[in-house]
DNA sequence: TTTAAATGTAAAACTCTTTTGACATATCAA
DNA sequence: TTGATATGTCAAAAGAGTTTTACATTTAAA
């Protein structure tokens, strides 16, 4: 599933470091999402949407 | 986390085991969802959201 | 150029999701 | 009443996501 995790966090202007402190993740955790080497659980999801004021049908664009 | 699996599909008239056909899981996953045991992956709740024609922002409510 | 911040990556351990198989109850139609 | 469908639940195991720890490279600023 893709997403737009990176192209977000950067124009908001912040690092991995603060968005992963903001949802109480670790650092690797939103490297690895950005990466898409997985996916998120459904709340952390929710938590980067709205960390990245935007919503989880805009910011994951499940593959057809 | 909330979700109105249940109210949806009854409202569109179909039973947990075609939902569970149509987002290829078993009957036991949609129930055990309906009845909050457990989020579903992002993956699943975009096909659960497809399914009951909705998006994902509209059938979970994350608890605050 | 030097240094610090930012990012990428990987393995192991851990936790959560899903499946499998089973058994139970309730409802409704024949 | 009988049989089929729908739902609820549980335990064990398998599958998938997250955390931790560690080390590496890249980038940007001084």
């Amino acid at each position: 599933m893709k997403n737009q995790i990176k192209e977000r966090r950067k124009a908001k202007g912040i690092s991995q470091q603060e968005l992963a402190n903001y949802c109480k993740v670790t650092r690797q955790t939103i490297n690895a999402i950005e990466n898409e080497k997985y996916d998120p659980s459904l709340q952390l999801a929710f938590d980067l949407a709205r960390n990245l004021n935007t919503t989880v049908d805009t910011l994951f664009m499940p593959e057809q």
